[in-house]
DNA sequence: CGCTAGCTTGACACAGGTCAAAGGCTGTGG
DNA sequence: CCACAGCCTTTGACCTGTGTCAAGCTAGCG
C-alpha cells in the first residue's frame, strides 16, 4: 500500500535505500477517514509530511454563500497539506472524497532535541527535504495549470485538460493504463473543481463522448484519442527530471 | 530603494541586523529592465533570490492561440521566481509591466565551497531561508485566492477582490495610503489577470464607480468603501504572524 | 500636429448558469 | 426479494453574464 508513495517520490528524485525503507514503514501506522471527513482544517499547519495511501481527497475553500472552489484533487501517493510550513497565512481545507487511508512520517530518531539547527523546520528532521520540496514545485505547477484552465479555457478545454492531468498523475503511481483509469469523482466535484455548474459538466462530458474523444461510465474513464485531447486542451505534462 | 524589500521580509519575520545590512547592500548592484522585457523565461530556474526594487511585473503563460493568463502581479519588494528551485517542472515566465529595477542577493562569503551540505540548495547559502519560505507560502496563498476568483466569483467580485489585494500588498511596503494607491496597469493586463475581456473589465470598473465603491483615473485608485468591497468580494487579508 | 496606445460605449452573439423534472443506481430494511 | 429512499446523472427550456465586433474618443509623444 505504500508503493504509491514510493513511486511518486522516486519519480521526483530517486530514493536512497534508507529512504525507501522509511516509506515502507509508513504502512505500520495507518489512519482511516470516511468520505467527507476533514483531513486538515482551515489553518492547521501540518507538522510532518502526511501521505494518502488509498482513496481520493481534495483541497478546497468555501465562500460564505455556499459556493465551493476546489484547488486540487489528491490521489494516492500525494502529500496532504503541502508540507509547507507551520504558518497558515491562507485558508484552505483538505477533505476526503472517498474512504481514505493516511500515514504520517515519523521524525528521524537521533535529531529529537530541538537545537537551533533543527528548530523551525530546520535541516530536515524527516530525511525527505528534497523530495518534499520537489513535490511542492510539482503542486505549484498544477496550481498554475489550474489557473490557466479557469481563466482562459472553455469548459470543453478544461475538462479535457483535467482528464489528461489525472491520467498522467495516476500513471505515475501505476494506477492508470495506457488510456484508461478509474476516477471516483461525482460530477458535482468536477464542477466545483472546473469552476462550472454540475449541469454544464454533464453536457461537456456528453459532448466529449459524442466527439469520440472519451468514454465514461460510472467511475471508469477511457481516453479514446489522447493526441486530440492534448491538442484541444494544450496539455503539457510536468517535466520531472532536468534533461541533462 | 531597498526599503521595500526590507519592509516586506521584515513583515514576514523580523530581520536580524545582519540580514538588514545584507538587504541594504542590494542597492549596490542594480539591473534595469524595460516594459515588456522578460525577467525570467519559460523554465529558467533562478539560482539566487532576486527582488524587484521598483516597477511592476507579472508571471504569466501564453496559450498557443495567443490567449494570455497572468498568474500574479509583482510589485516592488517582491521576489522574482519564487526562489523555489532549479527544476522548471512547469512553464511560466516573468515579464516587466513597467520599467523595473532588480537586485540579486549575493551568496554569503565563507560557504562558497560546494560541499555536500550546501549542494542542491542545502542549508541556506544566502541567509534568508526562513524568509524565502514564508514568502513562498504567502505567494501560494495568493494563488489560491486567485483560483477562487477565477473559478467561483463574478467579474464584479473579482475586480473588487483584486483591488483590495493590491491595496494590502502595497500598504505592506509603504506604498499605499489609507484608501488610495497607484496602479500602473492597463485594462488589458487586468483582463488577462482576471480572466475577462478588456471590454468587460472596463464595464465592471464603470459599475464599481457608479456604485460609489471606487474612483479610478489613470493609475490613481481610491477605494471609497473598503468595508463594502470586502463584503462583496469576501476578501480576507493574509495572516502573517501566528497570533500567539 | 498627426499617431498610437489606451479608454469608453453600443449592439449583438453565445457560453454557460438556473430551474425543473425524469430516469437510473444502490443500499437498506421490512 | 421487493420497495422505498437518496444520491447521482441526464435532458429540456429558458435566462444572463460575459465575449465579440466595431466605432469613437482621449491623451501623451515624437
Amino acid at each position: 500500500m505504500t508503493a504509491v508513495v514510493f513511486k511518486r517520490l522516486n519519480a521526483l528524485k530517486p530514493l536512497s535505500p534508507g529512504q525507501a525503507q522509511r516509506i515502507e514503514a509508513l504502512g505500520e501506522r495507518l489512519e482511516a477517514a470516511a468520505p467527507g471527513a476533514m483531513l486538515q482544517g482551515e489553518g492547521d499547519g501540518l507538522i510532518r509530511p502526511t501521505f494518502i495511501l488509498s482513496g481520493w481527497a481534495c483541497r478546497q475553500r468555501l465562500l460564505p454563500d455556499g459556493r465551493r472552489q476546489i484547488f486540487g484533487i489528491l490521489i494516492p501517493g500525494d502529500a496532504v497539506g503541502f508540507c509547507s510550513d507551520p504558518s497558515p497565512i491562507s485558508s484552505a481545507s483538505t477533505v476526503a472524497l472517498t474512504k481514505v487511508t493516511l500515514a504520517t512520517v515519523e521524525p528521524l530518531s537521533g535529531v529529537s532535541s530541538p537545537s537551533a539547527s533543527t528548530a523551525n523546520g530546520g535541516p530536515d528532521p524527516w530525511g525527505f527535504a528534497d523530495h518534499m520540496r520537489l513535490s511542492g514545485c510539482l503542486e505549484e505547477g498544477l496550481l498554475l495549470d489550474h489557473i490557466v484552465r479557469l481563466g482562459r479555457q472553455t469548459a470543453y478545454e478544461r475538462t479535457a485538460h483535467l482528464l489528461l492531468e489525472l491520467h498522467w498523475r495516476l500513471a505515475l503511481i501505476g494506477r492508470a493504463d495506457e488510456r484508461t483509469f478509474t476516477m471516483p469523482l461525482t460530477q458535482e466535484v468536477l464542477a466545483d473543481f472546473l469552476g462550472l455548474s454540475i449541469v454544464h459538466v454533464n453536457r461537456t462530458l456528453q459532448q466529449l463522448r459524442r466527439d469520440r474523444l472519451i468514454e465514461i461510465s460510472g467511475s471508469h474513464v477511457v481516453l479514446l484519442d489522447m493526441a486530440q485531447l492534448t491538442v484541444i486542451s494544450d496539455y503539457q505534462p510536468p517535466i520531472l527530471a532536468p534533461e541533462s
